[in-house]
DNA sequence: CAAGTGCCTTTATC
DNA sequence: AGATAAAGGCACT
């Protein structure tokens, strides 16, 4: 049966929400669009959505769980009118307005980003395929198989040389040495939506292969930390492409001479996105990130 | 088609 | 603290 779902009372001419972009920016994996449909399955949900202007259709979830994965409570107008504190942030805002962060699992954020280092999207989204196909319960959604992310237990079980097999290379000790901690509850990653971004991190930073990049993906895209600010290559280039002046001319020149950043060049980054953009930090990270990624 | 470059970085070491 | 190298292998040109 198919469920349908007004994004946005009809009377709104606008309805802000863009399944696409959203699903795109590269902010999770296992999606795939074949047609007008996007097929992926989070949680146990394997489900296939499609937007129609101001309403999406979708089948394999209910209301409450779609509702709750695509933060379609979040206060868009609020949120981009926060954010939009210049030009710059303004072009992302208008090509990509709509654009949303999901509500991920954690388990499956933290895996996916610990895997996500040094490789690009496509290699990601083949590392976490493998992963599931390998090690996750199989379900069905009409002739697709779909996958279920593995459990804690499952990946901590897994040899080294299986994991390796999925092509994570030197991830796959990352991924193993992390899921056993989980596993014996070393760190429960639920307790961490309950307490402050500064706290969250620092628990993450003790995990194998979570450096502060990762931390923050994994704060802001499943930990509800709507002010963590990822910085990865392309976000330090729009900061300096847009934001020098800003920025202490030394710290500038270093960081432009730096290839990868240092950690406290890092947290410079990072700190000035929060204090810059506000309590939505994150939103204007992920607008900022597509519309680099997209536009050059 | 081969070869080179880059990849939503982290860790180890100096 | 900062710099540097190493770490799979895939994707793209």
């Amino acid at each position: 049966m198919n469920a349908k779902l007004s994004v946005m009372p009809k009377e709104l001419h606008e309805p802000i929400f863009d399944l696409n972009s959203t699903l795109c920016c590269g902010q999770a994996f296992r999606w795939d669009k074949q047609g007008q449909w996007w097929f992926g399955i989070f949680g146990k949900n394997a489900c296939k959505i499609r937007q129609k202007s101001g309403s999406i259709e979708f089948e394999g979830a209910d209301d409450r769980s779609v509702k709750n994965y695509f933060r379609l409570s979040d206060d868009m107008p609020k949120i981009l009118s926060d954010i939009n504190k210049d030009k710059h942030i303004k072009n992302a805002i208008v090509k990509f307005k709509g654009l949303r962060i999901l509500r991920q699992e954690p388990w499956e954020c933290l895996i996916s980003y610990i895997c996500a280092t040094y490789k690009n999207i496509p290699a990601i989204k083949n590392m976490l395929n493998n992963l599931s196909q390998k090690f996750g319960e199989e379900t069905h959604l009409e002739n697709h198989s779909l996958y279920v992310f593995p459990s804690p237990t499952k990946l901590a079980n897994a040899s080294l040389h299986s994991l390796e097999a999925c092509s994570l290379g030197y991830r796959a000790k990352y991924v193993s040495e992390t899921a056993k901690k989980i596993c014996d509850a070393a760190l429960d990653l639920e307790s961490l939506k309950k307490k402050s971004y500064d706290e969250a991190r620092r628990e993450l930073l003790e995990l194998p292969g979570v450096g502060p990049k990762v931390a923050d993906c994994v704060l802001l895209f499943s930990l509800e930390k709507l002010e963590a600010f990822p910085v990865d290559l392309w976000i330090k280039r729009a900061i300096l492409k847009y934001y020098a002046a800003q920025l202490p001319r030394p710290f500038v020149e270093r960081v432009t001479a730096q290839g990868s950043l240092s950690n406290t060049s890092y947290g410079k980054l990072s700190s000035f996105g929060r204090q810059y953009f506000g309590k939505y930090a994150g939103y204007a990270q992920e607008y900022l990130y597509h519309y680099e990624r997209t536009s050059t």
